[in-house]
DNA sequence: GTTAGCACTCAGACCATTTGAGTGCTAATA
DNA sequence: TATTAGCACTCAAATGGTCTGAGTGCTAAC
């Protein structure tokens, strides 16, 4: 059988209207939604066609059809190749001139789950390695130092270190030196013993303290899981679909967590660029089987970019959905760009 | 009517009941569980007594009885009064020595939903004011310096500033010097106009760069809302009463916002010291109305404390809450006089 | 190829009935 | 006088039957 144009303009109007209601949706519906002026009889006839072929399917008989995974797929796939969308506005305030990564991140998602009405999550970006760009050591008061340690891609991380004696100026300055020549441009797999045993014969008498700072590098580059921020996860509660506590409970837990739908996002083949759609089963994640997750992607620099996710239910509004992420992307992109 | 010793017997079984089930409890039930031996008539007699004063409520003609507010407020003053909770044994693992306050306070909230199976919150200690105490301007790259300002208390924050010029080593020396003269002890209120001009005055042709600094302090001072984690908040929907989706929702929108709680939590009158419990409609916060809140302080040091927060049904099992967060509440204070 | 008509299906609403847990009251008992 | 047994009563929730309406598939007519 063949998916001819009639067929297709059926499909669609099934998945428009099984979209705005949420209820099954039967042929003499179709029959005066569109302007095909058939009689629902026909209609019946090919949606009996486009059940075999896989379309859409019957929650039990003698209710109307809703569309499948497969149907979805269709009609998404139609979408984005479809004319470019026109953007409504959405406008991330920033004052972007001070304005933090994870500030603007979690307005991100915000404005997302905001102006979607789904629930919505964004990553930091994710680099590949994170290799020290700079580091240094200040005397904060007499027991405590300070640690910085900027990573490429002016990732930020402190630490107090608690020593017992004070340090002189030089000496700190002797220190701060070292350790930038020794790390500047490594990333934590580099930092091997022998760079390690290297600085401590040079730092003359320091050595625990070498030992302590470089601790605190370690746990800084290693634990950099990468954070993410959620937005609008009540949001799913406006979905009959998903709103029966024992799907609710495992959703809100994973947007808890968050880790689980990290890995989703960072899912292997996920070409780095353009949009992503995971429509229910497909999706690799046991919690939102029962739910469509749209991935985009923005960049920072080079390698360097992160996820925006968008969870919603199977009946998700994609058209709104992608329209509303690659507006979201090139804004951010814009804001990266201009930050630099 | 007095309120006397077999009356509070009976009470406090109602509740104890009523924890454990979550149905209300009749007469003889209460006439098996407690070992008064009354049959269920006379039961009957002094349930009548206990709601005429109050205690308890029908939720309709011919259910059982459960406790009222004013019930539950009576059982949670007894139990404070009570004896010193055996503790059972929970321990953060930390290694505390590099970790960093969020995360030690994000593993706190864990444990708490983790031990309680209600929603936990927990904030970070909030200083009366920020006064800086230490603040230092270095070069990263050709176009960004990274302000580090480390208030009291030993919370760090950093930004970067985008300049256009590099700077010499020794123009930053003196930058540092001057601004740690100028603003050192000083809180957001202090830095006003006057101060300002003067370090615009003495900069040297870098008064720009100096006005850009000020921005980049004043908003890491001002913007600094109370930082606030939450765990366990999927744990509402192990509880019938609150697992309807129109109650689930605004409390599950309450703990994601973080805000408002947080202001229940700050409450006016908190004493500073011990533990607070709102019983459903005691709470001022329409979201919690439902529901029962705990909450307990920590400290850090004279004047700087934190808090956390239980959110459970009103059936919560306030023995157990209580002697947990006493637990832990000791246990964090330990970390931090350690860490001291 | 399209349509009208008809028999059939089934979820959900509606209603009556039953069941069981619980109550209040009263009279008997210790 | 305090306690108890007994009984009539109430009401939510469960059960089960019936009706309704939206929807289908099939067939015969256009």
């Amino acid at each position: 059988m063949e998916l001819d144009e009639r067929k297709m303009t059926i499909l669609r109007a099934i998945i428009q209207n099984y979209l705005e209601t949420g209820e099954p949706v039967g042929s003499r519906t179709i029959s005066k939604y569109t302007d095909l002026n058939l009689s629902s009889a026909t209609i019946r006839n090919e949606m009996s066609d486009l059940e075999e072929m896989g379309y859409i399917v019957q929650p039990h008989t003698s209710a109307g059809r809703i569309p499948s995974d497969k149907g979805y797929r269709l009609y998404v796939d139609m979408l984005m190749q479809d004319k470019q969308m026109e953007m409504d506005n959405l406008k991330l305030e920033l004052n972007a001139k001070s304005e933090k990564l994870d500030n603007i991140l979690k307005k991100a998602a915000k404005v997302i789950a905001v102006n979607t009405n789904y629930a919505s999550m964004i990553t930091a970006p994710r680099y590949r390695k994170h290799r020290i760009k700079f580091l240094q050591l200040t005397q904060v008061d007499t027991e405590s130092l300070l640690a910085v340690i900027i990573l490429e891609g002016n990732i930020v991380k402190n630490n107090l270190i608690h020593v017992n004696e004070e340090l002189t100026q030089e000496t700190l300055l002797k220190l701060n030196l070292m350790l930038n020549t020794f790390l500047q441009g490594l990333d934590l797999q580099e930092i091997n013993a022998s760079v390690m045993q290297k600085m401590r014969n040079e730092s003359g008498g320091y050595s625990a303290l070498i030992s302590d700072i470089l601790d605190v590098i370690a746990t800084s580059l290693e634990s950099e899981e990468v954070e993410a921020y959620t937005s609008g996860s009540t949001n799913i509660f406006k979905y009959p679909e998903l709103n029966d506590s024992a799907k609710a409970s495992t959703l809100l837990s994973a947007l808890e967590e968050k880790k689980q739908l990290t890995e989703l996002m960072y899912q292997e083949g996920d070409s780095e660029r353009g949009i992503q759609v995971y429509i229910g089963d497909e999706s690799p994640l046991e919690a939102t089987k029962d739910c469509s997750v749209v991935t985009a992607t923005y960049h920072i620099e080079e390698g360097v970019y992160g996820k925006i996710g968008i969870i919603g239910p199977r009946r998700m509004d994609y058209e709104k959905v992608v329209g509303t992420l690659k507006n979201l992307m090139s804004e951010l992109d814009q804001i990266f760009k201009k930050d630099k």
